[in-house]
DNA sequence: CTGTTAGCGCCTTCAC
DNA sequence: GTGAAGGCGCTAACAG
């Protein structure tokens, strides 16, 4: 592969000369450029990113984090995020936790030696703590996405829990439902703590009873088995919900699942919500569906800003509102 | 940010002892390992990939180049080649063309410049030739996902859309469907030119005439509107379609709506067929679901195996079969 | 407007 | 078992 002497030597000048028509930087006489040009052309001259790198302090690549981008919400926040880094000149590598603080840990250390510019992550919880301040120790630029870390300030962008999950209640209890069981993420996950408060905070509101039975939590995960719902199932008529809430989509998808394979009806035997977007064919489901695209796009755009300086402050807050999209799941 | 240098005076000894310690090779004292683990530990020291990657003429990094990472088939591939991936110690950068050559060429550009070690490529159509031979000239490895281009042999790693078409159009012609419409994607792209040709065949098969007025062309992308089911809507009794087969999942998601919009219902209105998964929650839809994840798994497999030599033959074609699931959405 | 020198952080090669 | 010299491809800083 061609070097930037290669190109020098046949176009007869300095490699200095080469670096300068390159990067379009410095004067140059028309002559020369354009014998710099041919060279290049006939030699097939390609800049190796690499060696800029090195001088540079900068690789103009940037780490998506996430838990897992088969979860149609960061398969979307992955899209607005590439669209983003494409438009202010940034490759993303992207890396799938799958909410193991490990696999996280291990991340971390990688996109530490290749240098990153910067990285935009989906904490897998609370204990994530310790990979960012690894970052912040490393001073490299970061912007949290999704989730907030207890006792941590920094950028971030979020969406609204408390808004998403009231609107789903709300929707629930007006159509009638008394009984609301809740399917919840995991509690060192901010996330889960909001759905549940708003969740206990909607029931309260509209003075029902919160009813220990009928909160569970498992993870975030795609799953293939459940026991949640047989235990719901065998609930006396008394306790029995009407109305399931699943705190996530992945949750929702087993769910839905273990319902259909015990023959219940959605939503006729079982009314059924949940927080995030199921994926393009969604149009059965009620949800609070976040803006996971905006998640990305801006998540990069507030990174880059930090990383080439030009903002002023510091731990801003994106917060961005869900919105309740009301389908046949719940009717 | 400490470098090996750093290291190398903490510890009192040179540098090339500690690229030895780091890098586990050549013979090393105990104590002398020590010192250097020491330093490397208080220094906070971690390896510069950019440098290494300059000497080693090697980044461990792949390109994944698809169309869409939003596209739940997508969505698959890139966890499985994320998957395997990190088994092997590659990261991966990915990047969206939209099924548009000028995007993908950009791309091509970058992922050259970047120096990747690798290329797994969803061609955008046969025109992306001009792209691969660019590849090939510049002597990187890669495996083409999907799509076979036109007049190129290569590593790759398909579906079979022979297979899935047929296996579609036999369960709705065995279910009675005799005026079946075809929306399929852009003839410059292989599967599309595949899926057309089997439909007709499996028509032929059964001694149903093949309607052109029932066969439509559009794109693989996602679309916010669309005539053709307008179109299909007012063609007159004898031939208005009882059952329609998208191509691909995009194409499918885009009809349904429309047809929810006509205010059709799903199957009684019309039967629906589709190739591909639909998302996460698909148990609606009929489909000829292929194996994505696979193909990303076996795709930087066999990109990996191309990288590092270990792979004697060229050209190798791996062809993963479709599975055909039956749900509501043609009963 | 163009060229020279030096060095980014690391590793290969060859000495000792 | 350890170190010194040199260079990977490029560009900043200075010189002319």
């Amino acid at each position: 592969m061609a070097t930037i002497y290669d190109v020098a030597k046949l176009a007869e000048v300095s490699p200095m000369t080469v670096s300068r028509v390159i990067n379009q930087k410095g004067p140059i006489s028309k002559s020369t450029k354009l014998k710099v040009e041919q060279a290049i052309e006939t030699l097939n001259y390609i800049p190796n990113k690499t060696a800029r790198s090195l001088i540079s302090k900068t690789t103009k690549i940037l780490s998506l984090l996430i838990t897992d981008i088969s979860n149609p919400f960061f398969t979307k926040v992955a899209r607005g995020a590439e669209d983003k880094a494409l438009q202010l000149g940034y490759q993303v590598i992207f890396s799938n936790s799958d909410e193991d603080i490990n696999k996280e840990s291990k991340y971390i250390q990688m996109l530490l030696e290749s240098r990153v510019d910067g990285v935009l992550i989906a904490p897998s919880g609370d204990h994530s703590k310790k990979n960012v301040q690894k970052l912040i120790k490393n001073r490299i630029p970061f912007v949290i996405l999704d989730r907030e870390i207890n006792g941590l300030e920094s950028d971030i962008v979020l969406g609204n829990s408390h808004e998403g999950t009231r609107g789903l209640m709300k929707h629930l209890i007006e159509n009638g439902h008394k009984k609301i069981a809740l399917i919840n993420g995991p509690s060192h996950i901010s996330t889960a703590r909001e759905r549940k408060q708003a969740y206990i905070e909607s029931l309260q509101f509209y003075n029902l009873p919160v009813v220990e039975a009928l909160i569970f939590e498992t993870d975030y995960k795609q799953r293939s088995e459940t026991t949640i719902i047989d235990i719901l199932l065998d609930l006396p008529a008394s306790l029995k919900p009407t109305a399931i809430f699943a705190a996530n989509n992945f949750i929702a998808v087993t769910m839905m699942k273990k319902l259909k394979e015990r023959g219940l009806n959605i939503p006729k035997d079982m009314a059924f919500v949940c927080f995030d977007d199921v994926g393009p064919m969604s149009d059965f489901f009620t949800v609070a569906a976040q803006p996971a695209y905006d998640f990305g796009y801006l998540g990069v755009q507030m990174l880059v800003d930090k990383i080439e300086g030009n903002s002023s402050q510091n731990n801003r807050k994106i917060v961005l509102p869900p919105e309740i999209v009301i389908r046949e799941s719940s009717l």
